[in-house]
DNA sequence: GCAAAACCTGACCATTTGGTCAAAAACTAC
DNA sequence: GTAGTTTTTGACCAAATGGTCAGGTTTTGC
């Protein structure tokens, strides 16, 4: 199992900055680390707030080592960026013009809500860099987001003209799904504090899914 | 006009930290504009990316000087945030059982609006200290904070048991005010970049307050 | 087994940064 | 004007921090 998985020759060297040649197994294990401890403590800490000592020891190695194979703190927290970021977006491509509205909204979000449970702390960086005026990502936000929010909101406006879908704005119903099922992730401080619980409990997690299914499907649908 | 203003008497230091004597004229201006270019600096960047030259610039004097009115940074954050606390969680004060459910929910979320537009940095300074798990004001999160809500959330059930509101978790539904009008303010940046609009544009605030009061109402209504 | 490459380390350094302090300047009350 | 107080300054410092580097250790391909 497994065979024929080393393309490297000798002779041809594989810093572990250019991504090109296929990583050694070492390699792979330690990028995950890496970006699991820095996608930690960036959360929790912001981007000057996290040493980059503290996350070579969240990652399990040293400081020297982990400057090894991200150049310096920047690249460090743009590869953290670029690892949550797809995953971050893509939900949205789910919604299709020809599915039915109540049950394609009700699993976007759903699914977000899920996300914001499952990924707290992906939540909180992108909402931190988002917050600094999305200096790393300010591109993607004005490119592909904005041509997929466009996109979708197309569908919505698709529904509405057919009247399954009350006319509201779909772009400002689209920033209020985000709003809510993000909120659960950014804020669970918050809402911790004041609740005592948290998304991550699952009684709670369901009784903020059916108010947010309620308030916002029967807030939306004709 | 403004006789007798002066209360301190020879012999009777006063030094900028005790808040106890009536400050002077030069010290109530300079502590305004410390807490000012703090907010700013701040909000923008973080407790600890913000550097205590640049506030102390943005403040329109030296850091020396700054220092002279707020002990430290940690003192200077806490001023800062004590600042915008008593404002940011006021308004929900303004609903009071007796009051007609619509009404009152209409005006709450747009003046929550209006707070998001008018004092965005004071949004994402809250924001960004909730997000790092609250280490200042954790405590009136789970104080104040805890029993305003469970008053207010009292009063949703109160209009729901008289069948003027649908039966939804009170508690969740004020999260997802909070959450959908807070993200005006948080995520500017991102509401810019995909739309190339922004809150303190006046269209699009209406936009903003319209999509809100339709889809939260008539989600909450009965 | 033996290069060569990849991986890892600890010592080291330059810079940034929060904060101190002594003394000068400005203001106030009389 | 003058003495006492408040305000302001600039020089200074210690600690923290991001990053470098020379060299050691382990792994890899053959």
């Amino acid at each position: 199992m497994e065979l024929a998985l080393k393309v490297r020759r000798k002779g041809q060297k594989n810093k572990p900055e250019e991504a090109g040649a296929s990583p050694s197994r070492i390699q792979e294990r330690n990028r995950a680390r890496i970006i699991e401890g820095a996608l930690s403590c960036f959360s929790s800490k912001g981007f000057k707030g996290a040493t980059v000592e503290q996350i070579a020891e969240a990652a399990g190695m040293s400081k020297s080592n982990m400057l090894y194979y991200y150049r310096n703190k920047k690249a460090l927290y743009e590869a953290v960026l670029a690892t949550i970021l797809e995953r971050w977006l893509e939900p949205l491509n789910q919604l299709d013009p020809s599915d039915d509205p109540e049950t394609a909204l009700k699993a976007y979000i759903s699914e977000k809500l899920m996300l914001a449970r499952d990924e707290p702390q992906a939540s909180r960086l992108f909402a931190g860099e988002v917050m600094q005026g999305a200096p790393v990502i300010a591109k993607i936000l004005s490119g592909p987001l904005k041509e997929l929010v466009a996109d979708k909101a197309a569908t919505l406006q698709k529904w509405m003209e057919e009247g399954r879908l009350k006319a509201v704005d779909p772009v400002h119903f689209i920033f209020m799904i985000w709003a809510v099922t993000q909120h659960y992730a950014d804020f669970d401080t918050q809402i911790r504090a004041v609740t005592g619980n948290s998304v991550a409990d699952e009684d709670f997690a369901s009784k903020a899914e059916a108010t947010l299914h309620t308030v916002l499907l029967q807030g939306a649908l004709k």
